[in-house]
Parts: structure tokens; C-alpha cells; sequence
DNA sequence: TGACATTTGTTTGTATACCGCACAAAGTCG
DNA sequence: CGACTTTGTGCGGTATACAAACAAATGTCA
């Protein structure tokens, strides 16, 4: 690709709608300069733009984004066969469980969520599409992982910031990478409170007919209502019937 | 705002971005250009940058929007603490129910769903955060559509599409107008079949403390479990519940 | 098969738009 | 009021859009 093959005025822009988000719903203008590290002037012209689109809001002084925002994100979303195909399923298993089920797909080192169906509320995290929780840490990322050849993933915990949310959480690269020729081995990963105290999961992969790893499937639990050493023989007979229903479904 | 304060590049880019969507995962350049009405090397330039940010992958032929987008999406869903504080409220409302429950906003003539909770899977129409239906035909966007002055909720319907999904649609304006005031006076508004045969649902607002219309509220469920007519008497108590005990939390 | 038409992707030249900077203006605090 | 922060605005040099031409692939038909 040539030097001139890239629009920088995008990228700036979608730099700056980036800079939104957790706990920024307003951003003045130095605010959002300051975030994406560019400069005033040029973060006020795509904010302005953004306003002018209908995608955020000015009141002269703070800019929110819009609910029309939503639209990029739904280009992905509807676009992609995945969640839709595998939400009734995930209605159906959750139903099941009686617990939260959710399917997601890797992006860099994170797991980001593309479906979920809740029974009730899981702990203090609240997910819903387009979360993202770290993958080294998450049962679905786990299972995403081992999906990867070797090196790759490798590769991609060594960019991860291997962090011990909780006391119990495995943050050794050599002890990651064991436990995910485990979970290749065995088809299924199993966390037990290593993302927050109290919660629990296990994983399968999605494949399609061809056998490629598409997505991970899961189910989480609270560890009061499920031991971790239950998980599996309660829900993974569950989890892999819908593991093949959808198997000839996806592509 | 001046001419020079709008940054048609980063416009540009945005337009391709929402040219994927429902029937177009992939695309090629000349099809982006025909989809957009941009310019082929104007395009070109767009999708080789969302390729080089990572939120395109390009196998040399065709483009597909990635994971990665969804951060633009989710830049809004976090940021608004509306989906973040509706969600529990909403699980215990479906769970109660054993319906699904839903909020949305609207975003032009349009409802868009930003919280979701799913007791079984709603016929033919798979819905998720992000979603959009047509306002007027959706009893969340009659709701939203109500607590709009009459003159803006007109010039709204003016320019949707008012087309007969089902034999039971509303289509004309001027009747849609007076349901709208009805659902104004009682504070609820029920779609019998309008959006898709088989379908019913019911909704309310959802105010503010200061009394704004901040969404709406709904539970949807199969015309042949309930009744119409028996949504109100069923689940309007415990939607005016949750509306109750939402109200104080938002803002 | 081979010649022609059509579509698609890429490059080029030129007019224009945009970025970053420096400065002006307007708030915002003590 | 005066220090400080934030926002708005002209300006020069650079990057980008557009149109048009070119190149390559694909389709069409005798």
C-alpha cells in the first residue's frame, strides 16, 4: 500500500470516537485532544463533522455521541451471519443452564462479545455485544487461543498485559500455554475466578462444517450457585449439543 | 460552523463503513462505490485505511469489516450509562415476565434497540442491541414517537416509509397521529401484529427524575401465548414497576 | 479459441481541502 | 483583577479528492 493510499482525516476521526467511552460520555474538545493525542483543531473539525452527521451531540461545550453511532457497529453485526444465526440457540442454551450463555470471536488480545442471552446478572460485570474482556483470562479466550497455532499465540500473549485480577488468575506465559494444549486436548476451557471472584465459566469452540474455529461458545456461573469442578458435568454436554447444532450452520 | 470545519474525508470513510450492512458482509471497491455513490479511488483510499487500523481485512479482492469495529459502536453503549443501569432491571423484568424485555431510544424514524434481555426467541425477527425497527409500527417507537410535540412527530412519520408489514399495519398518518395521542393519555402503547404477524408487544417510557422521556420500555411475546388484549392486564403492572424503579436512576 | 466489450482496480495531474501551528478571544478559577 | 485553561480562527505547506486515463481481469459471442 502506498503512503498515499491512506486517509488520515479517517483515522483522526475514528480516533476521536474512540476516545468515548467507560467512563466518558461528554468530551469537551481539549478533552478529546488529550485522549487521542491530537491536535485541538483537528479533533474539533471531526467532532464537528461527527455533529454535523447527526453522530453526536454539541451543546457548545461537551459533545456525546449518538445512538446513530450504533449504526458502524451494526454494519458489523448484521453483516456477520455469526450472531444472528447463533442468538436462538444461545436463547435456547441459556435457558437450559438456567445461566448467562454468550459467543464471541477473537480481536488482538481481547474476546469480544458478538451474542449473549442472560438468565440474570452476572456479578458486577455487565456484558453485551461489543464488550471485550482480556482473552489470556477468559474461558472464551482461552478456547480462542488454542485454536492458534502455537507461536501465534505465543505472540499474542506476549503483547498482553498479564495482570492477576484475582488471586487465583494464571499470569505465567509458559503455565498459559500449557493449559491451552490442554484445552485443545480436551475440546473445553474452564475458568475458575480468574477474571473476578465469584464467577465462573466454561468454553467450547464454534466450528463450521470445515472444522475452522469460528467463535467460542460459553456458559458462566456464579461460583456460589456452581463449583468450578461441576461446571463440566453440568453444562459441557449442553454446551456441545449446541456446539453441533450449529456446526453445519456456520461458515 | 464554517465550511472548513467539516472534515469530508473522515464523512466519507464513515459513509463506506455503514455501507456493509444486512446482505453485504463483502465487498469490492466498485461495489463500496456504487452502495456510497463516492468515487472508486475515493473509496479505494477508504477501506485500505479501515484495513490498515485493523478494522477491515482485505484478501485482495473483497473487504469485511471486522471485530474491531464494534469499539466504535461500543464507545456509545458504555458511555451511556442508560444500557448499563436498564440491563438488571431488565433481566428481572423478562425473568418475571418469561418474555423478552427491551429498551430503546430513537435515532431518527427509527427505534434502536441498547439493552436487551431474551426469554425465548421472538418468531422471524432477531433482535439485538443495536438493532433497529421502524418507529411507527413498533410499540417502543409509538411510545417515543408520543412524547414527542405533535408537530415533530409528524414531520418524523412524514418522512418514514409507512408500508403494510402486516394486513394489520397502520399506515395512515393521520390515524397513526391519533394513536399516538392515545398512547399520550394512557401512558402505554400495544402493536397487535402490526410489525410482523404472530407478533404482540407492549410499552411505556421511561422518564427521567426531572420527567424527560429518556427511552422505552417494552415486552414482546407471541401473539398465540397472549392475547392482545390481555398484554395491558398481564404486564403492564410490572412495566410500570421497573418504570418506577428506573426513574430515579436516570438522567 | 480469439477478438471485442465491460467491469474493476490502480495510477496520475491538478485544484482544493485539511493539518498543525501560532495567536486571539472567551471563560474559569483563586 | 490576574493567572490559567479552554475555545475559536487565520495562514502556509502538505495531503487528499476528483476526473480521467491506464491496466488488468472478466465476460460475451461468433
Amino acid at each position: 500500500m502506498r503512503e498515499t493510499d491512506f486517509v488520515s482525516g479517517f483515522a483522526r476521526g475514528l480516533k476521536v470516537i474512540e476516545a468515548f467511552g467507560e467512563a466518558r460520555p461528554r468530551l469537551s474538545i481539549a478533552e478529546a485532544a488529550k485522549i487521542t493525542g491530537l491536535d485541538r483543531a483537528t479533533v474539533r473539525r471531526s467532532l464537528l463533522t461527527l455533529s454535523e452527521l447527526g453522530y453526536a451531540d454539541y451543546d457548545g461545550k461537551f459533545f456525546t455521541l449518538t445512538p446513530k453511532i450504533l449504526r458502524l457497529g451494526h454494519a458489523y453485526l448484521s453483516a456477520t451471519p455469526l450472531s444472528m444465526i447463533v442468538q436462538p440457540h444461545l436463547d435456547q442454551l441459556s435457558e437450559k443452564a438456567g445461566q448467562s450463555a454468550s459467543v464471541s470471536v477473537l480481536d488482538g488480545t481481547e474476546v469480544v462479545y458478538v451474542a449473549r442471552a442472560s438468565q440474570r446478572r452476572v456479578m458486577s460485570i455487565n456484558l453485551m455485544p461489543g464488550s471485550r474482556l482480556p482473552a489470556y483470562c477468559a474461558s472464551m479466550g482461552r478456547v480462542l487461543l488454542a485454536a492458534l497455532p502455537e507461536t501465534q499465540a505465543r505472540e499474542i500473549l506476549s503483547r498482553t498485559e498479564l495482570k492477576a485480577n484475582t488471586p487465583r488468575t494464571k499470569t505465567d506465559p509458559e503455565e498459559l500455554m500449557a493449559e491451552l494444549r490442554r484445552v485443545r486436548e480436551e475440546g473445553h476451557a474452564v475458568i475458575d475466578q480468574e477474571l473476578e471472584l465469584g464467577l465462573c465459566s466454561i468454553a467450547v469452540p464454534l466450528m463450521n462444517a470445515r472444522g475452522q474455529v469460528v467463535a467460542a461458545l460459553n456458559i458462566g456461573a456464579p461460583a456460589a450457585h456452581v463449583a468450578a469442578f461441576e461446571l463440566v458435568e453440568r453444562y459441557l454436554p449442553l454446551l456441545q449439543e449446541t456446539q453441533a447444532a450449529l456446526r453445519p450452520l456456520l461458515r
